[in-house]
DNA sequence: CCCTTACTGAAACAGTCGTTTCAGTAGGCG
DNA sequence: CGCCTACTGAAACGACTGTTTCAGTAAGGG
């Protein structure tokens, strides 16, 4: 990867992040990050890869996201939700989803596989929150995956409406209860 | 709306759950339901205004899901889930999550507000199933937030694995949160 | 019968798409 | 110098897009 295809690559991501990648298309990109459809199609190959390299840039910053680990699966579920909640940080979730769900529907092309993984990613770092004895367990499997659909839900509600402070608080209700059940009312 | 019309908006729902909205075309899609996109064109006058009427119709659907009730929270999760759980409703639901994405990216066009209607048409049936008491209250809104962000990610993870049982099994998990924190260990 | 309204087919329009062809330029190295 | 490799610009290719133009057909009501 030479350094003027990591440095258009970069660009490029910049741009997706603005733009999303739905009707992304050769031309507007290359103008507005300064280069050619000819320059992009010779370093990146096609069209695809160029977009799965976006992908994949993508996923290194979201990858920050599940770094670090808290010593119990709260701890974790706060510091994730921490970042996602983050205003600065909505505009690769809006891309992530964009990816999620066109994966969902196109089992082809660049996308093919995107949900599924970072299904498994997420899960993989949710586990890294759980004691190793409740970890291999079914009943382990099941809390680990209903905090990875409180934190999704969550991000969706926080797309759609920017209410951050509704949201939170649901968040922060579903910390109460998996700290025993303290809920109010 | 003519009857006309009427059949061609169903053919093409249904042409559209199985194809997805994102590179929808009117040639390919005329040809696959017996029609022609002059017919199309004339019939709905843009394609956006027909993709506009394809989300109202998958709406209708969703309604059907939001129907009935419980009389709490928990019976109310419980019937959606299996609503969202069921084979034949999947690729409604991979439509809807399709929709919903592009609704965050993209705020004009036909997708606009899909995102944030859906929200609100959620909360509404779930604040439904809570008490009168509880309704109005932050708590309240916090607790159907809730809610809503586990249906949602339950039925995100269900989509990209396909893994009922385990999905399934975090939803008990939560009702069982809910039901007076009787959850194992 | 005629006129209107509803609908339809065939073809063209202007534009965009990803990709390719051809023709270079610039720089390092022998 | 000459050669090679890396990169780039301009233009074209064929395929596709939503939409329009023009020309009908068929039915219903006066």
């Amino acid at each position: 990867m030479s350094a003027r295809q990591k440095e258009l690559l970069e660009a490029a991501y910049r741009y997706a992040l603005d733009n999303g990648l739905a009707d992304l298309s050769l031309r507007p990109l290359a103008t507005a990050i300064g280069s050619s459809p000819r320059v992009l199609l010779f370093l990146f190959g096609s069209k695809d890869a160029l977009v799965r390299a976006l992908l994949a840039r993508a996923r290194t910053d979201e990858l920050a996201l599940l770094e670090g680990s808290g010593d119990d699966l709260g701890d974790v579920v706060t510091r994730v939700w921490t970042w996602l909640a983050a205003e600065e940080h909505r505009p690769l979730l809006r891309l992530w989803t964009e990816a999620y769900a066109r994966s969902l529907t196109e089992p082809d092309g660049p996308w093919a596989g995107f949900a599924r993984a970072t299904v498994d990613d997420w899960l993989g770092v949710l586990a890294a929150g759980q004691p190793a004895a409740e970890r291999d367990t079914p009943a382990g499997l099941a809390r680990r995956t209903l905090a990875l659909a409180v934190l999704r839900g969550a991000l969706l509600d926080l797309l759609a409406t920017g209410d951050t402070e509704r949201v939170g608080a649901a968040v922060r209700e579903q910390l109460a209860l998996l700290r025993g059940c303290g809920f109010p009312q």
